[in-house]
DNA sequence: ATAGCATTTTAACAAATGTTAATGACAATG
DNA sequence: CATTGTCATTAACATTTGTTAAAATGCTAT
């Protein structure tokens, strides 16, 4: 627990006496690759915290093609609960796409941390506000940017992940096909 | 303020006794057609209840191009504070495109009256979760549909807009341009 | 009413992206 | 080491969407 304490001072960026007291609501958790943890339709309460390996979150659109939403790499967190659930049901999957190591705690702890530690509310107010200007910023990306610039984007934000996760996840997340995806790369390499 | 109360009352689904509690933060205000009220990079800590007229929220892309990111119509609330703002700075321009009416109140009396009233904070976290499932929905939208369907989605969501704003503003809304609505507008009339 | 301006539509063509199907690369398995 | 299955690439063609420019329409202010 002492190496979950010293990477949440050093990853996420809080203080020693905060990290002690959310390590003492947090729990580490492993998935293999595949493993679908969050389900959508199912009542979910927790918050995750990235510590090792990949993860994404998905739909399932109405043609019944799946559609990645977001990539999470280490020492980010995953999506706020709020922003992922309706009265507490989650609304999309989050699936580990490689062997993955997290750290959970529920919601409630946190809410409850974050009215008594000042420097916790902080925190989670950051991670909330980032969370929502990234989906702004993908907005504006999918609309004003075609689909070649898309993913010079998306290698620049996840500069690793084009050769680790399967490339029908970043095609759906850039909002092209597999074919697409493909037709692009090699574009991008005769330069 | 009489007016207001009973609009509360019907319009946004909240009791008497809420109504008049909200009603004495409130103040309503009206803007003529064109007019910027929120802008990006200024201090924004307030939140707006529609009464009357259209409004829209959009950002300027790299190349200088307007993207209308919502549109907000009558008895909606206009995106809560939290979801467009980064450190108090709001990240984007919320402009009338009609004469619009809002109701006004300060974020922060809000968050007092969350604490004080349990019914305003169940309103408020109910006002925020669809304010992020909308956002959700509007990106499996934008990456799974053709852009004949986006317009049609659009259309049901919306029954009068296509009437009412200029179609610039749509189009940017659905990811395409000017023409390409033209003549979406076009193949959908033939039918 | 009309001149002037902004918006929308139309047309012709170019470019980007989708669709389908075949091929290639590679890892897992018997 | 052959076989199978999954994933990525390629090719050919179809469709969608973008670009540019001109014409039509609508709106506003005299």
């Amino acid at each position: 627990m002492d190496k979950l304490i010293s990477s949440l001072i050093k990853n996420f960026s809080l203080s020693n006496a905060s990290s002690k007291q959310l390590s003492d609501v947090i729990s580490t958790r492993t998935f293999n690759t595949g493993d679908i943890f969050v389900k959508k339709g199912l009542i979910e309460s927790n918050e995750f915290l990235m510590l090792e390996g990949i993860c994404r979150s998905y739909v399932i659109d109405s043609d019944g093609n799946e559609i990645t939403l977001s990539f999470f790499t280490p020492n980010k967190a995953i999506s706020p609960n709020l922003t992922r659930t309706k009265k507490n049901i989650s609304i999309l999957n989050i699936q580990a796409i490689t062997s993955v190591k997290l750290a959970v705690f529920s919601s409630n702890d946190l809410m409850l941390l974050m009215e008594s530690n000042r420097e916790i509310e902080i925190w989670a107010n950051q991670i909330l506000q980032k969370e929502l200007t990234e989906k702004v910023d993908k907005e504006i990306a999918q609309i004003s940017l075609n689909a070649k610039d898309r993913l010079l984007t998306f290698r620049n934000q996840f500069p690793l992940l084009e050769n680790m996760v399967p490339h029908a996840y970043i095609a759906s997340y850039l909002g092209i096909t597999n074919v697409s995806l493909s037709r692009l790369r090699r574009d991008l390499m005769s330069k």
